[in-house]
DNA sequence: TAGATTGTTAATCGATTAACAATC
DNA sequence: TAGATTGTTAATCGATTAACAATC
């Protein structure tokens, strides 16, 4: 199975969620590449392709069946391989990231929260008692935790990005507004608001 | 000026955001398409056409004014044309938005915000009053709001999204974890914190 | 069977990268 | 001047879309 792209990923879980929502509302048992890429406003050879390059077989003048894609893709995207991850950072996103309860559904385990604020430490964000940036690196070892998401102001987010790095985590989540470097087989995902900010306000001074 | 596409605008962002950080930390006149290459690891040429496509020139042998070119971006982008926005749900997510300071730089001012729950109205977020759901529309007709920012549940997002298109918001930013249906000439983007969660997943489970 | 849908090959499209003369 | 850097054209690459025989 060759390696899969990011939009590739992304389409995936799209498909993912229309299955699951749409199977919720009216039970199908099988669906048409027609029917998934008119709902997402995509080609339907491309979702044939995606689901060949996964391995899913359809069945002519069918169509797929709705419980083998998805667990098809839950398994190609690792939902079903459970893996803990702490956040960095107890602020409003990272609070709002704990209080998040769909993680679970795709394998992701949030185990503990750090941050560095003494107001903080001791209290309790969605059930985890919030402990001190000083226990991170311990804790991360002592757990073998290989993600990290990052929700900390700029300046403070590349110390702690080598902190958790040598302590060996293997994934960030970025979402502190900073490009954190990595050596190359530490993965990181950016969630930069200012990317989103980009399209929305080009698209407003465009209309006028 | 031709309609510039999603990935040029986020290119043009990360330029931006690379110039001004640099900029401030050690001042220089001027840069190489090769020197902002290099620190996002993009190809030179790939800078010196994103900057032809908005009417940048540089000087040979130099390089590009970093000021002009701060200057382009922001008025390419709409940085400079401020626009209100609304914000709908005075949850985590929500406040988290409200805190973030940064906005302003980029043209955009929150000023109001919403929320169903009894007991978050008139409590005070960032400093804006929590008002009602029953404020939105009117809210949005008398000031001309353009743009509304969702952290809403899923079940409710979609009838708040109807009341606020039909009140004339021109813009919906999507925090919300579903899709929402808007009129063609209404522009959404989505930040679905799943298709993030699908990379993050599918990294950490290949990495075994 | 007839007809809708698949899987796959070929064609198109667009975006990225390479090459290089023009420039300061 | 010499040499680094630009602007632009051409080449490559990859992703999307079209076409269509095979299938149920």
């Amino acid at each position: 199975l060759a390696q899969l792209r990011r939009v590739v990923l992304e389409r995936l879980m799209r498909y993912y969620r229309f299955l699951s929502e749409t199977t919720l509302r009216r039970p199908a048992k099988t669906v048409t590449s027609g029917q998934i890429a008119e709902a997402l406003d995509i080609d339907p050879t491309q979702v044939r392709k995606d689901f060949g390059a996964i391995g899913l077989l359809g069945m002519g003048r069918v169509g797929f069946e709705v419980c083998e894609v998805c667990r098809g893709i839950r398994h190609v995207l690792g939902f079903d391989e459970p893996y803990e991850a702490v956040m960095i950072g107890a602020g409003h996103l990272g609070s709002a990231l704990m209080a998040y309860k769909n993680f679970a559904g795709y394998g992701l385990d949030i185990v503990a929260v750090f941050d560095n604020d003494p107001r903080k430490i001791g209290s309790k964000v969605a059930g985890r008692t919030v402990q001190s940036m000083r226990s991170l690196k311990p804790f991360i070892r002592r757990h073998n935790i290989r993600l990290a998401i990052l929700t900390t102001p700029a300046d403070v987010s590349q110390k702690l990005v080598d902190r958790v790095v040598s302590a060996g985590v293997k994934a960030i989540w970025n979402f502190a507004p900073i490009q954190v470097a990595v050596p190359p087989d530490v993965f990181v995902r950016n969630e930069h608001i200012s990317l989103g900010l980009s399209e929305i306000a080009y698209h407003l001074a465009q209309e006028i």
